[in-house]
DNA sequence: TAAACTATACCGACTGGTCGGTTTATAATT
DNA sequence: AATTATAAACCGACCAGTCGGTATAGTTTA
């Protein structure tokens, strides 16, 4: 790994946790500076503009969700363990890193006023709905799944999984992500799937 | 209504629609002022500061869903119906004002880092999820349902319709809103009814 | 020796909240 | 009915502090 990517990365996870603990406008390049252990002369070095570093964050973790899905097995197993697979996908970043999904709602909330981040997760999320489509679809011209239109179901399981992020809010004695996931992964399944007849 | 309720509402007006053009951090007193035609003085008249001003627009617009949401027939209505107008009724004030779900989708944000906004938040969840529970118990007890746990079901669900919200950033040719309510809303439903054996 | 830094000082645009003062509605007094 | 008194409602210039970004001068690294 070049010095260069190196010292983005050293930049870009002390900009995730000071995203996280402030949010966007709160967040000041002081707290990057202190969190990263780096001045602020090489942080510029690096960035032209906050703005210009915080959409580079984006970035960096739309690669790595896209190599984690692209390493999911195609092949061999039925659309819906496909499914299955990527909600167990989600649920397991979710544990091992919550943090990136309270940035992401941050993000979201971002983008409703921001054109700049808009388009950066638009990018991502237009990749992801053709990521589960191509499952649905799979499963619908295999017969395993109903006739239902792909995309709008992409589009909300998309949105569904999305919803992972609350759960980043809401206090140890409530219920839990596990339980949301599971919950709401049977219910879409129990929708995609044909009746069997008995 | 007396004046200062009046004032207030015209206050709180113009806070809802500074808020999701700015988010809260970005919105300015000053914002305040232009759009509600009152001086600000006015306004650090009848809220103690800011952030007092924006706890009481979340207030204000709990108060309003509950009420809509107690209109609603109970009785003599399948819990399947029961869940349907539920979904309706927030479609149906998506399309009426949007506004609101953006700025819903702020506050969750916000939450995540000010324990104020977090509280309000958990207690208009708290409230919802009962009135969810209430729905899904029933149809639980009355064998319209599988036994499902009401709690995770009901929380599942909140989440779900939750995601709304993320329908006022996707532009105008992707899956619409009311798309995904009636998608999400088929899966849901059967995930919970019971399967019927022909 | 050029690139990649550190440390420090600084600029200027911006904003929450304050405060002295004015207007308006209502009540009390004559 | 006219005058006076009082408190609530309201105005907006202003202040104190904040923060993104720049500048500069010196130091380390490859």
């Amino acid at each position: 790994m070049s010095r260069k990517i190196q010292r983005k990365e050293q930049i870009l996870d002390a900009a995730l946790h000071v995203i996280v603990q402030n949010g966007y406008h709160q967040s000041r390049m002081d707290d990057i500076v202190l969190t990263s252990g780096l001045s602020k002369g090489a942080i510029y070095w690096y960035y032209k503009s906050k703005k210009d570093m915080y959409l580079d964050l984006v970035n960096h973790w739309v690669v790595r969700y896209s190599n984690s899905l692209l390493k999911l097995p195609q092949e061999d197993i039925s659309s819906g363990e496909q499914l299955k697979n990527l909600f167990e996908t989600f649920f397991k970043q979710f544990e091992k890193d919550p943090i990136v999904f309270k940035a992401l709602l941050e993000f979201w909330s971002l983008a409703g006023r921001d054109t700049d981040f808009k388009i950066k997760l638009e990018k991502v999320t237009q990749n992801f709905i053709h990521y589960i489509e191509s499952i649905i679809k799979k499963g619908v011209e295999s017969g395993e799944f109903k006739q239902v239109n792909p995309n709008i179901a992409a589009m909300s399981i998309m949105v569904v999984i999305e919803g992972i992020s609350w759960f980043t809010l809401f206090e140890k004695n409530s219920v839990s992500a596990k339980e949301y996931t599971d919950t709401v992964f049977e219910f879409i399944l129990s929708g995609l799937l044909k009746r069997i007849e008995s």
